[in-house]
DNA sequence: TTGACATATTCCTATAAAGGAATATATTGG
DNA sequence: CCAATATATTCCTTTATAGGAATATGTCAA
């Protein structure tokens, strides 16, 4: 068996760099075509239709069609799963700079 | 070229849901032996050594070994840029949720 | 219709991974 | 040293990329 497919989830999705960077670009500057994704990431043209293609499949942006161009847009929905998995561990990171300040306190 | 490996980051580490499962059950029952995370989740032995590997590499976890047995916890920390990256977003979604929710007391 | 612009898709290659099975390594007790 | 326990590694196969190059598709203007 071989890994889960990019487009299985956000995890897998957002695990390729070069789609992070799409999506920060996307979640600075709202709806943007393709083009200008090329320009300012610096990227390939069909690199970037592809890692869109993955970002469009799991949900991560949507997409539609003004004349020539095809706008994208984030839906920051989609990586709300990833973040609260990640939160969960939160606390626990939390409570071990608690403990790291209680020591420099106490040595102080 | 392929996609980047699983040991590259903390994003591609936990791509993998079996992963994220290790993660989850070493949260909540702090440092544990391979044994018991094989029997809890009802991996494969091997298979759980391999992800252990991986999450070892790029600091998701730490271990050290007590006689026969080899103990892991999970090192917070290290999903922590994880957590900071998806934290971006949420601004976004708490907007749009916020634009839900006038909505519909407009309509009520 | 034709040409130019904008985006998507296909084909190719190199690379890597996950699971299963088998085996190797490490540690302890006798 | 040997057997038993606990974990790690290797070998194999299947599958899925990501990037580059080339090309296809879609849309508008004249």
């Amino acid at each position: 068996m071989a890994r889960a497919a990019t487009t299985s989830d956000a995890f897998n999705a957002v695990a390729e760099p070069r789609r992070r960077e799409i999506l920060n670009f996307l979640a600075l500057h709202a709806e943007r075509p393709v083009g200008e994704i090329v320009e300012a990431l610096g990227m390939e043209q069909p690199s970037v239709s592809k890692h869109l293609r993955v970002l469009l499949e799991v949900g991560l942006v949507n997409s539609r069609r003004e004349g020539r161009k095809v706008l994208y847009r984030i839906d920051p929905q989609a990586i709300r799963p990833l973040w609260e998995w990640t939160a969960t561990f939160e606390k626990y990171w939390r409570h071990q700079l608690v403990k790291v300040k209680e020591r420099a306190e106490g040595e102080g």
